[in-house]
RNA sequence: GCCCCCAUCGUCUAGCGGUCCAGGACACGGGCUUUUCAAGCCCGCGACACGGGUUCGAGUCCCGUUGGGGGCACCA
């Protein structure tokens, strides 16, 4: 333990861009990222561009975008199609030893072949325990492709050796890799890194969440900024997917992620992943968040929905203030204000039959245009004063008050509480709704 | 088919042989609060897959069964 301290740990990320960053990927990215942190190590990003067929620059700029987004900084970034002189470089040498001989297939073309050694390999794993295999009877592995580019297990593990990798943290889905790989640092003459397998993440069905099954969830990560998910509530949910601290405590930042996170806490079973806990947390941030930021992320959210805005700072704050304990997503803050943005306002067909059509209703409504109209002052307290006194001259309770006007003037039964609500559309807005409410209620 | 991994409430998990008639969180049900909805607080529902061992004692160790997942490319 003394002299595991001593050696400085590197971890590394390493996507290949040929889809948009998954959030299976990400977590994978996060805990590597954590273990280097923990460890004041390094955490080295890697794009493993060897498929000339499937990668993208649009999924290179995706990945980097996403791990941006997410705070993983990085201390260093390979391209893996840079650095093709390199592994030539070592497949030649491995030629030179035996290890490696030339293939021609007749319709690819000559491609290098590694001889794997005849032996059962096994490795002690960070998240499991001993892990092995016998390969001794599975075929030999092409290291280059007849287009020159070095196939993903050769150029994985001269990339680990020579970039002094310490721990490698992948998916469980990679664990049949690695006896061949290990194999290959063995002829290579390197050290083996110590792998950490993490489970993988399923769907709610139970199925691989990255083989895209019918299911609602997304996977790619930066949907869910688009959905109006925080990074560090993101970061925070996928950190508990697989790994937890070990006592009760689970609401976590980064820092604090950064100083309990250890490999050997990850969980060994594959976890589902559960909107309604990310939603939460969520939900929980965006309370913790404040004011200021929180209307800077709506300001932002909102300008995805409506392409110019025309509120001043101070309306769209009060806003923000009066939605902040009721929106889960930043998403549901601009669903929550549409009345608000929106002129032409949806009614609700329940909410109208059951809180304008009503004889009473109309009557309310119709009272507190008149109350309403000789108001100089619309502030929160006047019109609760004034709904107030509605509510005991008609000796009724004030739901029965507040409801139809709620309903008048956002066209749902759902606000922050009424006074507030009016109050910031405005008496002259608040009016037109309630007449036009009315005027619904006449046909 | 062959190989590998895994197995505690619906879900995420705590538990590393006795302190567990199994704890927390989300979800769900109920209540309080209340100007609707949230938020908050309280209560409730709810699990050690099964079968053998080992042991004075097993959720915890071993074996098997079943179930789930993953891998078997000149893809990563």
């Amino acid at each position: 333990m003394v002299q595991e301290s001593l050696i400085m740990v590197v971890t590394r990320f390493a996507p290949s861009p040929t889809g948009e960053l998954h959030v299976g990927g990400a977590r994978t990215a996060l805990y590597s990222y954590l273990y280097a942190r923990h460890s004041n190590g390094k955490f080295i990003l890697r794009i493993e561009d060897t498929d000339l067929e499937r990668s993208k620059q649009e999924y290179v700029d995706n990945i980097l975008r996403s791990i941006d987004w997410l705070g993983l900084e990085y201390d260093e970034i390979h391209y893996q199609s840079k650095r093709l002189d390199i592994y030539n470089d070592y497949a030649k040498k491995l030629m030179d030893s035996g290890r490696a001989y030339k293939r021609v297939d007749a319709d690819k073309g000559e491609c290098i072949v590694f001889k794997i050694d005849r032996d059962y390999i096994y490795w002690d794993d960070a998240v499991h325990e001993r892990i092995g295999r016998d390969i001794s009877k599975d075929p030999d592995l092409v290291i280059v492709k007849s287009d020159g580019y070095p196939t993903y297990n050769f150029a994985c593990v001269v990339d680990d050796t020579l970039m002094g990798i310490t721990h490698v943290v992948r998916g469980n889905d990679h664990i049949s890799n690695t006896p061949k790989q290990i194999s290959l640092i063995r002829a290579l003459g390197g050290a083996c890194p110590i792998y950490g397998h993490i489970p993988l993440i399923l769907n709610p069905d139970m199925s691989k969440m990255s083989k895209r099954e019918e299911t609602s969830l997304e996977t790619a990560t930066l949907k869910y900024r688009d959905e109006g998910y925080l990074p560090e509530a993101l970061i925070n949910f996928l950190a508990l997917l697989g790994w937890s601290p070990g006592g009760d405590l689970e609401i976590m930042d980064k820092e604090t992620l950064i100083k309990l996170f250890t490999l050997e806490r990850v969980n060994k079973k594959s976890a589902v992943f559960d909107l309604a806990k990310l939603k939460w947390l969520n939900g929980s941030y965006i309370r913790k968040k404040s004011l200021d930021d929180l209307t800077l992320e709506c300001r932002a959210m909102l300008l995805t929905r409506f392409n110019k805005l025309s509120v001043n700072d101070a309306i769209l704050k009060e806003l923000v203030r009066q939605n902040q304990e009721r929106m889960k997503t930043l998403r549901d803050f601009v669903d929550q204000t549409k009345f608000f943005f929106t002129d032409d306002v949806e009614y609700n067909s329940e909410a109208v039959k059951a809180y304008i059509l009503p004889d009473q209703s109309r009557q309310i409504l119709l009272e507190i245009i008149d109350s309403f109209n000789s108001m100089n002052d619309f502030s929160k307290d006047s019109i609760s004063a004034i709904l107030k006194d509605i509510t005991s001259k008609k000796g009724l309770k004030f739901v029965q008050v507040a409801q139809p006007l709620r309903v008048a003037a956002t066209g749902n039964t759902i606000s922050p509480p009424i006074d507030e609500t009016i109050s910031i559309l405005g008496k002259e807005k608040t009016l037109q709704r309630i007449k036009k409410a009315l005027s619904i209620a006449n046909k």
